[in-house]
DNA sequence: TACTAATTGATAGTATTACTTTTATATTTG
DNA sequence: CAAATATAAAAGTAATACTATCAATTAGTA
Protein backbone atom coordinates (compact mmCIF):
# COMPACT_ATOMS: atom_id res chain seq x y z
CA UNK A 1 0.00 0.00 0.00
CA UNK A 2 0.98 3.43 -0.10
CA UNK A 3 1.20 4.59 3.05
CA UNK A 4 4.40 1.83 3.49
CA UNK A 5 6.10 3.87 0.90
CA UNK A 6 5.44 6.99 2.51
CA UNK A 7 6.84 6.05 6.32
CA UNK A 8 10.00 4.25 4.06
CA UNK A 9 11.28 8.02 3.73
CA UNK A 10 10.06 9.33 7.24
CA UNK A 11 12.49 8.89 9.84
CA UNK A 12 11.18 8.36 13.65
CA UNK A 13 12.62 11.52 15.73
CA UNK A 14 14.64 10.17 18.43
CA UNK A 15 15.99 12.10 21.36
CA UNK A 16 19.18 13.14 20.07
CA UNK A 17 20.94 12.26 23.91
CA UNK A 18 19.49 8.72 24.15
CA UNK A 19 22.70 7.63 21.84
CA UNK A 20 26.29 8.43 21.28
CA UNK A 21 26.03 8.36 17.67
CA UNK A 22 22.97 7.74 15.80
CA UNK A 23 22.54 3.88 14.83
CA UNK A 24 20.76 4.89 11.78
CA UNK A 25 24.07 7.31 10.44
CA UNK A 26 25.85 3.71 9.60
CA UNK A 27 25.71 -0.24 8.67
CA UNK A 28 27.08 -1.01 11.86
CA UNK A 29 24.13 1.00 13.56
CA UNK A 30 21.54 -0.57 11.46
CA UNK A 31 22.91 -4.10 12.47
CA UNK A 32 23.16 -3.15 16.09
CA UNK A 33 19.14 -2.32 15.92
CA UNK A 34 18.54 -4.87 13.85
CA UNK A 35 20.15 -7.67 15.71
CA UNK A 36 19.85 -6.51 19.24
CA UNK A 37 15.67 -6.89 18.82
CA UNK A 38 15.88 -10.42 17.87
CA UNK A 39 18.38 -11.49 20.55
CA UNK A 40 16.58 -9.25 23.34
CA UNK A 41 13.01 -11.10 21.78
CA UNK A 42 15.05 -14.58 22.16
CA UNK A 43 16.85 -14.17 25.75
CA UNK A 44 15.14 -11.68 27.38
CA UNK A 45 16.65 -8.08 28.38
CA UNK A 46 18.66 -9.32 32.01
CA UNK A 47 20.48 -11.79 29.69
CA UNK A 48 21.35 -9.57 27.13
CA UNK A 49 25.02 -7.83 26.76
CA UNK A 50 26.49 -6.18 24.42
CA UNK A 51 29.13 -8.80 24.03
CA UNK A 52 26.61 -11.38 23.02
CA UNK A 53 25.71 -8.89 20.18
CA UNK A 54 29.20 -8.16 19.17
CA UNK A 55 29.93 -11.96 18.89
CA UNK A 56 26.70 -12.07 16.84
CA UNK A 57 26.87 -9.19 14.32
CA UNK A 58 30.89 -10.27 14.04
CA UNK A 59 31.80 -6.67 15.73
CA UNK A 60 33.41 -5.75 19.09
CA UNK A 61 31.85 -5.01 22.31
CA UNK A 62 33.37 -1.66 22.75
CA UNK A 63 32.38 -0.63 18.62
CA UNK A 64 28.60 -0.85 20.43
CA UNK A 65 29.29 1.07 23.41
CA UNK A 66 30.01 4.13 20.76
CA UNK A 67 26.48 4.08 19.75
CA UNK A 68 24.91 3.42 22.97
CA UNK A 69 25.75 4.43 26.58
CA UNK A 70 24.53 1.14 27.94
CA UNK A 71 22.01 -1.32 27.28
CA UNK A 72 19.21 1.01 29.11
CA UNK A 73 19.93 3.52 26.49
CA UNK A 74 19.46 1.07 23.88
CA UNK A 75 16.11 -0.22 25.17
CA UNK A 76 14.93 3.43 25.62
CA UNK A 77 16.11 3.59 21.81
CA UNK A 78 14.19 0.80 20.71
CA UNK A 79 10.60 1.40 22.61
CA UNK A 80 11.06 5.28 21.86
CA UNK A 81 11.39 3.96 17.79
CA UNK A 82 8.28 1.90 18.68
CA UNK A 83 6.04 4.34 20.20
CA UNK A 84 7.04 6.72 17.62
CA UNK A 85 6.22 4.15 14.82
CA UNK A 86 2.90 3.69 16.24
CA UNK A 87 2.03 6.95 16.49
CA UNK A 88 3.00 7.87 12.73
CA UNK A 89 0.46 5.12 12.26
CA UNK A 90 -2.35 6.21 14.09
CA UNK A 91 -2.25 9.99 12.79
CA UNK A 92 -2.29 8.45 9.18
CA UNK A 93 -4.85 6.21 10.41
CA UNK A 94 -6.94 8.89 11.95
CA UNK A 95 -6.59 11.60 9.60
CA UNK A 96 -9.28 11.93 7.02
CA UNK A 97 -12.14 11.06 10.01
CA UNK A 98 -14.16 13.69 10.66
CA UNK A 99 -16.51 11.28 13.07
CA UNK A 100 -14.72 11.65 16.20
CA UNK A 101 -16.10 8.53 17.72
CA UNK A 102 -15.40 6.71 14.66
CA UNK A 103 -11.66 8.70 14.85
CA UNK A 104 -11.02 7.56 18.43
CA UNK A 105 -12.31 4.06 17.74
CA UNK A 106 -9.48 3.91 14.64
CA UNK A 107 -7.24 5.29 16.96
CA UNK A 108 -7.60 2.22 19.97
CA UNK A 109 -7.64 -0.09 17.31
CA UNK A 110 -4.07 1.01 15.71
CA UNK A 111 -2.98 1.29 19.47
CA UNK A 112 -4.07 -2.06 20.69
CA UNK A 113 -4.13 -4.23 17.57
CA UNK A 114 -1.10 -6.69 17.03
CA UNK A 115 1.29 -5.70 14.96
CA UNK A 116 1.46 -6.92 11.66
CA UNK A 117 4.41 -7.40 9.61
CA UNK A 118 5.52 -4.17 8.26
CA UNK A 119 8.16 -3.84 5.92
CA UNK A 120 8.42 0.00 5.72
CA UNK A 121 11.74 0.14 7.82
CA UNK A 122 13.67 -2.81 6.03
CA UNK A 123 16.38 -3.09 9.16
CA UNK A 124 13.20 -3.57 12.46
CA UNK A 125 11.07 -6.65 12.44
CA UNK A 126 8.33 -4.42 14.29
CA UNK A 127 6.28 -7.52 14.92
CA UNK A 128 9.27 -9.07 17.29
CA UNK A 129 9.73 -5.16 18.53
CA UNK A 130 6.59 -5.14 19.93
CA UNK A 131 6.70 -8.43 21.66
CA UNK A 132 9.70 -6.50 23.10
CA UNK A 133 7.80 -3.93 24.40
CA UNK A 134 5.01 -6.09 25.92
CA UNK A 135 7.66 -8.12 27.62
CA UNK A 136 10.07 -5.17 28.46
CA UNK A 137 8.80 -1.77 28.19
CA UNK A 138 8.32 -1.11 32.06
CA UNK A 139 11.73 -1.66 32.46
CA UNK A 140 13.01 1.31 31.27
CA UNK A 141 10.92 3.49 33.63
CA UNK A 142 10.34 1.33 36.50
CA UNK A 143 14.03 3.12 37.83
CA UNK A 144 15.49 5.33 40.28
CA UNK A 145 16.60 7.27 37.59
CA UNK A 146 13.31 7.96 35.92
CA UNK A 147 12.71 11.58 36.73
CA UNK A 148 16.22 12.30 35.68
CA UNK A 149 15.38 10.34 32.37
CA UNK A 150 12.31 12.19 31.99
CA UNK A 151 13.81 15.29 32.37
CA UNK A 152 16.33 14.71 29.61
CA UNK A 153 13.47 14.27 27.30
CA UNK A 154 13.86 10.24 26.99
CA UNK A 155 10.33 9.72 27.04
CA UNK A 156 8.58 12.66 24.94
CA UNK A 157 7.21 10.99 22.09
CA UNK A 158 5.09 8.32 24.34
CA UNK A 159 4.11 11.41 26.48
CA UNK A 160 3.16 12.71 23.15
CA UNK A 161 0.97 9.46 21.68
CA UNK A 162 -0.62 9.23 25.48
CA UNK A 163 -1.85 13.12 25.04
CA UNK A 164 -2.90 12.71 21.71
CA UNK A 165 -4.90 10.14 22.53
CA UNK A 166 -5.91 11.67 25.80
CA UNK A 167 -7.28 15.01 23.52
CA UNK A 168 -9.08 12.45 21.26
CA UNK A 169 -10.59 11.43 24.61
CA UNK A 170 -12.21 14.67 25.29
CA UNK A 171 -13.16 15.24 21.65
CA UNK A 172 -15.46 12.82 22.43
CA UNK A 173 -16.66 13.21 25.56
CA UNK A 174 -15.78 16.53 27.23
CA UNK A 175 -17.50 15.68 30.51
CA UNK A 176 -15.15 12.39 31.25
CA UNK A 177 -13.11 13.68 34.09
CA UNK A 178 -10.40 11.16 33.64
CA UNK A 179 -9.07 11.32 30.09
CA UNK A 180 -5.38 11.31 30.45
CA UNK A 181 -5.48 8.56 32.99
CA UNK A 182 -7.89 6.56 30.32
CA UNK A 183 -5.45 7.25 27.58
CA UNK A 184 -2.43 5.79 29.72
CA UNK A 185 -4.52 2.94 30.73
CA UNK A 186 -5.45 1.66 27.26
CA UNK A 187 -1.95 2.02 25.91
CA UNK A 188 -0.40 0.28 29.18
CA UNK A 189 -3.47 -2.04 29.97
CA UNK A 190 -3.24 -3.18 26.22
CA UNK A 191 0.38 -4.45 26.42
CA UNK A 192 -0.57 -6.17 30.43
CA UNK A 193 -3.23 -7.64 28.28
CA UNK A 194 -1.10 -9.32 25.90
CA UNK A 195 0.80 -10.15 28.08
CA UNK A 196 -1.62 -12.07 30.50
CA UNK A 197 -3.02 -14.01 27.15
CA UNK A 198 0.62 -15.50 26.93
CA UNK A 199 1.17 -16.30 30.83
CA UNK A 200 -1.72 -15.90 32.76
CA UNK A 201 -4.64 -17.30 30.44
CA UNK A 202 -6.85 -17.39 33.88
CA UNK A 203 -6.11 -13.80 34.38
CA UNK A 204 -7.10 -12.15 31.35
CA UNK A 205 -10.21 -13.14 28.71
CA UNK A 206 -8.48 -12.53 25.91
CA UNK A 207 -7.91 -15.00 23.69
CA UNK A 208 -7.69 -16.66 20.53
CA UNK A 209 -10.78 -15.25 19.97
CA UNK A 210 -10.96 -12.30 21.53
CA UNK A 211 -9.05 -10.13 21.34
CA UNK A 212 -7.04 -7.12 24.16
CA UNK A 213 -8.58 -4.36 20.97
CA UNK A 214 -11.87 -5.85 21.97
CA UNK A 215 -11.80 -5.45 25.72
CA UNK A 216 -10.03 -2.29 25.28
CA UNK A 217 -12.63 -0.72 23.02
CA UNK A 218 -15.44 -2.27 24.95
CA UNK A 219 -14.22 -0.62 27.79
CA UNK A 220 -13.70 2.81 26.30
CA UNK A 221 -17.05 2.98 24.95
CA UNK A 222 -18.86 1.98 28.08
CA UNK A 223 -17.21 4.53 29.97
CA UNK A 224 -17.42 7.28 27.53
CA UNK A 225 -20.80 9.08 27.04
CA UNK A 226 -21.15 9.62 22.96
CA UNK A 227 -23.91 12.23 23.31
CA UNK B 1 -9.12 -1.78 66.23
CA UNK B 2 -9.85 -5.18 66.26
CA UNK B 3 -8.47 -6.26 62.82
CA UNK B 4 -5.16 -5.49 64.11
CA UNK B 5 -5.17 -7.94 66.61
CA UNK B 6 -6.50 -10.83 64.73
CA UNK B 7 -4.21 -10.26 62.01
CA UNK B 8 -1.41 -10.06 63.98
CA UNK B 9 -1.87 -14.06 64.79
CA UNK B 10 -2.63 -15.02 61.16
CA UNK B 11 0.41 -15.96 58.93
CA UNK B 12 0.37 -15.18 55.13
CA UNK B 13 1.31 -18.41 53.35
CA UNK B 14 3.58 -18.25 51.39
CA UNK B 15 4.71 -21.03 48.30
CA UNK B 16 7.84 -22.98 50.09
CA UNK B 17 9.28 -22.68 47.13
CA UNK B 18 9.89 -19.27 47.06
CA UNK B 19 12.62 -19.34 50.25
CA UNK B 20 15.04 -21.67 51.52
CA UNK B 21 14.59 -21.50 54.74
CA UNK B 22 11.61 -19.75 56.16
CA UNK B 23 12.12 -15.91 57.01
CA UNK B 24 9.54 -15.66 59.79
CA UNK B 25 11.10 -18.80 61.66
CA UNK B 26 14.45 -16.59 63.01
CA UNK B 27 15.65 -13.91 64.02
CA UNK B 28 17.91 -12.80 61.33
CA UNK B 29 15.31 -13.86 59.27
CA UNK B 30 12.87 -10.84 59.81
CA UNK B 31 15.95 -8.52 59.62
CA UNK B 32 16.62 -10.19 56.10
CA UNK B 33 12.84 -9.09 55.21
CA UNK B 34 12.52 -5.87 57.18
CA UNK B 35 15.54 -4.09 56.51
CA UNK B 36 15.41 -5.36 52.63
CA UNK B 37 12.21 -3.56 51.82
CA UNK B 38 13.80 -0.40 53.32
CA UNK B 39 16.93 -1.12 50.93
CA UNK B 40 14.74 -1.71 48.10
CA UNK B 41 12.91 1.34 48.91
CA UNK B 42 15.90 3.05 49.29
CA UNK B 43 18.07 2.47 46.47
CA UNK B 44 16.16 0.64 43.93
CA UNK B 45 16.08 -2.95 43.07
CA UNK B 46 18.62 -3.20 40.53
CA UNK B 47 20.86 -1.54 42.79
CA UNK B 48 20.16 -3.99 45.87
CA UNK B 49 22.57 -6.72 46.31
CA UNK B 50 22.90 -9.50 49.06
CA UNK B 51 26.14 -7.94 49.95
CA UNK B 52 24.96 -4.76 50.97
CA UNK B 53 21.90 -6.01 53.00
CA UNK B 54 24.57 -8.21 54.69
CA UNK B 55 26.66 -4.92 55.91
CA UNK B 56 23.23 -3.10 56.74
CA UNK B 57 21.90 -5.63 59.20
CA UNK B 58 25.42 -6.44 60.37
CA UNK B 59 24.94 -9.90 59.01
CA UNK B 60 26.87 -12.06 56.08
CA UNK B 61 26.12 -12.32 52.60
CA UNK B 62 26.28 -15.97 52.75
CA UNK B 63 23.98 -16.13 55.48
CA UNK B 64 21.12 -14.41 53.38
CA UNK B 65 21.95 -16.86 50.67
CA UNK B 66 20.54 -19.42 53.38
CA UNK B 67 16.76 -17.49 53.30
CA UNK B 68 16.87 -16.42 49.59
CA UNK B 69 18.22 -18.39 46.39
CA UNK B 70 18.54 -14.56 44.92
CA UNK B 71 17.02 -11.30 45.58
CA UNK B 72 14.22 -12.57 42.40
CA UNK B 73 13.04 -14.71 45.16
CA UNK B 74 13.57 -12.26 47.65
CA UNK B 75 11.48 -9.51 45.73
CA UNK B 76 8.77 -13.03 44.50
CA UNK B 77 8.41 -13.59 48.78
CA UNK B 78 7.77 -9.61 49.68
CA UNK B 79 5.26 -9.29 46.86
CA UNK B 80 3.41 -12.35 47.73
CA UNK B 81 3.42 -10.91 51.41
CA UNK B 82 2.02 -8.00 49.99
CA UNK B 83 0.05 -9.42 47.98
CA UNK B 84 -1.39 -11.99 50.68
CA UNK B 85 -2.23 -9.20 52.94
CA UNK B 86 -4.18 -7.06 50.73
CA UNK B 87 -6.25 -10.44 50.17
CA UNK B 88 -7.11 -10.74 54.09
CA UNK B 89 -7.72 -7.17 53.97
CA UNK B 90 -10.44 -7.48 51.24
CA UNK B 91 -11.97 -10.57 52.52
CA UNK B 92 -12.57 -8.68 55.93
CA UNK B 93 -13.61 -5.70 54.88
CA UNK B 94 -16.44 -7.55 52.37
CA UNK B 95 -17.40 -10.43 54.22
CA UNK B 96 -20.36 -8.98 56.05
CA UNK B 97 -21.77 -6.77 53.12
CA UNK B 98 -25.00 -8.44 51.16
CA UNK B 99 -25.29 -5.52 48.34
CA UNK B 100 -22.83 -7.03 45.91
CA UNK B 101 -22.52 -3.76 44.53
CA UNK B 102 -21.00 -2.59 47.68
CA UNK B 103 -19.23 -5.19 48.02
CA UNK B 104 -17.77 -4.69 45.13
CA UNK B 105 -17.03 -1.05 45.83
CA UNK B 106 -15.46 -1.83 48.92
CA UNK B 107 -13.23 -4.14 47.29
CA UNK B 108 -11.85 -2.04 44.93
CA UNK B 109 -11.37 1.11 47.42
CA UNK B 110 -9.32 -1.49 49.70
CA UNK B 111 -7.14 -2.83 46.70
CA UNK B 112 -6.42 0.58 45.07
CA UNK B 113 -6.16 2.79 47.97
CA UNK B 114 -2.74 4.12 49.74
CA UNK B 115 -1.89 2.07 52.43
CA UNK B 116 -2.10 3.54 55.60
CA UNK B 117 -0.09 3.00 58.95
CA UNK B 118 -0.51 -1.18 59.79
CA UNK B 119 1.32 -2.29 62.87
CA UNK B 120 0.04 -5.69 62.81
CA UNK B 121 2.77 -7.40 61.61
CA UNK B 122 5.58 -5.07 63.12
CA UNK B 123 8.64 -6.05 61.52
CA UNK B 124 7.24 -5.36 57.96
CA UNK B 125 6.61 -1.20 56.56
CA UNK B 126 3.32 -1.89 54.78
CA UNK B 127 4.00 1.61 52.81
CA UNK B 128 6.85 1.07 51.93
CA UNK B 129 6.09 -2.17 50.69
CA UNK B 130 3.26 -0.82 48.73
CA UNK B 131 5.83 1.45 47.04
CA UNK B 132 7.92 -1.65 46.17
CA UNK B 133 5.19 -2.86 44.49
CA UNK B 134 4.39 0.23 42.83
CA UNK B 135 7.90 0.45 41.40
CA UNK B 136 9.29 -2.89 41.31
CA UNK B 137 6.40 -5.81 40.99
CA UNK B 138 6.46 -6.05 37.23
CA UNK B 139 9.93 -7.03 37.23
CA UNK B 140 8.99 -10.17 39.18
CA UNK B 141 6.97 -11.45 36.28
CA UNK B 142 8.33 -9.95 33.32
CA UNK B 143 11.03 -12.53 33.17
CA UNK B 144 11.81 -15.44 30.79
CA UNK B 145 11.44 -17.75 33.43
CA UNK B 146 7.73 -16.71 34.39
CA UNK B 147 5.74 -19.43 32.83
CA UNK B 148 8.15 -22.06 34.95
CA UNK B 149 7.96 -20.05 37.91
CA UNK B 150 4.10 -19.82 37.35
CA UNK B 151 4.10 -23.80 36.92
CA UNK B 152 5.75 -23.75 40.51
CA UNK B 153 3.07 -21.65 42.06
CA UNK B 154 5.05 -18.21 42.27
CA UNK B 155 2.05 -16.35 41.41
CA UNK B 156 -0.90 -18.05 43.59
CA UNK B 157 -1.58 -15.64 45.69
CA UNK B 158 -1.73 -12.72 43.38
CA UNK B 159 -3.62 -15.24 40.83
CA UNK B 160 -6.12 -16.07 43.24
CA UNK B 161 -6.69 -12.39 44.32
CA UNK B 162 -7.67 -11.37 40.60
CA UNK B 163 -10.04 -13.94 40.63
CA UNK B 164 -11.33 -13.20 43.85
CA UNK B 165 -11.97 -9.99 42.23
CA UNK B 166 -12.99 -11.21 39.48
CA UNK B 167 -16.19 -13.38 40.83
CA UNK B 168 -17.26 -10.04 42.44
CA UNK B 169 -17.51 -8.66 38.99
CA UNK B 170 -19.91 -11.36 37.85
CA UNK B 171 -21.69 -11.01 41.08
CA UNK B 172 -22.32 -7.66 40.12
CA UNK B 173 -22.80 -7.88 36.32
CA UNK B 174 -23.22 -11.37 34.99
CA UNK B 175 -23.73 -10.24 31.29
CA UNK B 176 -20.50 -8.10 31.30
CA UNK B 177 -17.97 -10.27 28.90
CA UNK B 178 -14.43 -9.48 30.15
CA UNK B 179 -14.14 -10.16 34.39
CA UNK B 180 -11.39 -11.49 34.85
CA UNK B 181 -9.32 -8.69 32.15
CA UNK B 182 -10.94 -5.81 34.32
CA UNK B 183 -9.83 -7.57 37.48
CA UNK B 184 -6.70 -7.51 36.38
CA UNK B 185 -6.77 -4.07 35.05
CA UNK B 186 -8.03 -2.62 38.37
CA UNK B 187 -5.25 -3.87 40.08
CA UNK B 188 -2.35 -3.79 37.70
CA UNK B 189 -4.06 -0.04 36.80
CA UNK B 190 -4.18 1.11 39.89
CA UNK B 191 -0.49 0.40 40.51
CA UNK B 192 0.04 2.41 37.30
CA UNK B 193 -1.77 5.59 37.95
CA UNK B 194 0.09 5.95 41.58
CA UNK B 195 3.49 5.50 39.41
CA UNK B 196 2.27 8.19 36.71
CA UNK B 197 1.07 10.55 39.38
CA UNK B 198 4.65 10.61 40.99
CA UNK B 199 6.98 10.58 37.53
CA UNK B 200 4.37 11.37 35.12
CA UNK B 201 2.07 14.03 36.40
CA UNK B 202 0.61 14.88 32.41
CA UNK B 203 -0.41 11.07 31.94
CA UNK B 204 -2.99 10.90 34.61
CA UNK B 205 -5.83 13.04 36.06
CA UNK B 206 -4.72 11.86 39.28
CA UNK B 207 -2.71 14.11 42.04
CA UNK B 208 -3.19 15.26 45.67
CA UNK B 209 -6.85 15.88 45.67
CA UNK B 210 -8.32 12.57 42.93
CA UNK B 211 -7.08 9.53 44.19
CA UNK B 212 -6.00 6.36 41.52
CA UNK B 213 -9.16 5.21 43.39
CA UNK B 214 -11.39 7.55 42.45
CA UNK B 215 -10.68 6.64 39.13
CA UNK B 216 -11.19 2.99 39.01
CA UNK B 217 -14.10 3.58 41.16
CA UNK B 218 -15.64 5.54 38.37
CA UNK B 219 -14.18 3.22 35.80
CA UNK B 220 -15.59 0.36 36.88
CA UNK B 221 -19.32 1.63 37.67
CA UNK B 222 -19.13 3.50 34.50
CA UNK B 223 -18.37 0.25 32.79
CA UNK B 224 -20.92 -2.59 34.62
CA UNK B 225 -24.22 -2.73 34.34
CA UNK B 226 -25.68 -2.75 38.06
CA UNK B 227 -29.35 -3.66 37.14
C1' DT C 1 25.76 -30.25 82.53
C1' DA C 2 27.66 -31.95 78.46
C1' DC C 3 27.07 -33.46 73.77
C1' DT C 4 25.28 -32.80 69.33
C1' DA C 5 23.23 -30.50 65.77
C1' DA C 6 22.04 -26.49 63.55
C1' DT C 7 22.86 -21.75 62.60
C1' DT C 8 25.61 -17.97 61.58
C1' DG C 9 29.95 -15.56 60.41
C1' DA C 10 34.34 -14.82 58.07
C1' DT C 11 37.11 -15.43 54.29
C1' DA C 12 38.22 -16.56 49.91
C1' DG C 13 37.35 -17.94 45.29
C1' DT C 14 34.96 -18.13 40.50
C1' DA C 15 32.62 -16.66 36.42
C1' DT C 16 30.27 -13.01 34.45
C1' DT C 17 28.99 -8.32 33.68
C1' DA C 18 29.53 -3.68 32.46
C1' DC C 19 32.15 -1.11 31.31
C1' DT C 20 37.07 1.82 29.95
C1' DT C 21 41.44 2.26 27.83
C1' DT C 22 44.85 1.72 24.50
C1' DT C 23 46.56 0.70 20.22
C1' DA C 24 46.24 -1.02 15.66
C1' DT C 25 43.87 -1.28 11.29
C1' DA C 26 40.54 -0.14 7.98
C1' DT C 27 37.63 3.12 5.53
C1' DT C 28 35.96 7.44 4.12
C1' DT C 29 36.37 12.14 2.68
C1' DG C 30 38.49 16.55 1.25
C1' DC D 1 47.20 11.04 -1.40
C1' DA D 2 46.73 12.74 3.37
C1' DA D 3 43.97 13.38 7.17
C1' DA D 4 40.26 12.32 9.68
C1' DT D 5 37.11 9.03 11.23
C1' DA D 6 35.28 4.44 12.24
C1' DT D 7 35.99 -0.07 13.65
C1' DA D 8 38.45 -4.02 15.71
C1' DA D 9 41.30 -6.40 19.06
C1' DA D 10 42.99 -7.00 23.40
C1' DA D 11 43.54 -6.13 27.97
C1' DG D 12 42.23 -4.24 32.31
C1' DT D 13 39.00 -2.81 36.29
C1' DA D 14 35.45 -2.86 39.63
C1' DA D 15 31.33 -4.85 40.85
C1' DT D 16 28.00 -8.58 40.90
C1' DA D 17 26.16 -12.97 41.90
C1' DC D 18 27.04 -16.38 43.55
C1' DT D 19 29.71 -21.08 45.86
C1' DA D 20 32.67 -23.41 49.05
C1' DT D 21 35.10 -24.03 53.19
C1' DC D 22 35.72 -23.78 57.83
C1' DA D 23 35.39 -21.62 62.35
C1' DA D 24 32.54 -19.76 65.97
C1' DT D 25 28.07 -19.47 68.21
C1' DT D 26 23.85 -20.89 69.76
C1' DA D 27 20.17 -24.11 70.70
C1' DG D 28 18.16 -28.44 71.70
C1' DT D 29 18.38 -32.58 74.18
C1' DA D 30 20.13 -36.86 76.91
Amino acid sequence: MDMDRLMQSLRIGINEKIYVKDPESSDLGKRIVEQSILMINEMGFESFTFRKLGNRIGSNESSIYRYFENKHKLLLYLTSWYWGWLEYKMVFATNGIANKVEKLKKAVEILTQTVEKDNSFSHIDEIKLNEIVINEYSKSYLTKEVDQENKEGYFEIYKRLVQRLSEMIVDVDGEYPYPSSLASSILEGSLHQYFLKEHFPMLTNCDDKVTPTQYIADLVSRTLNTA
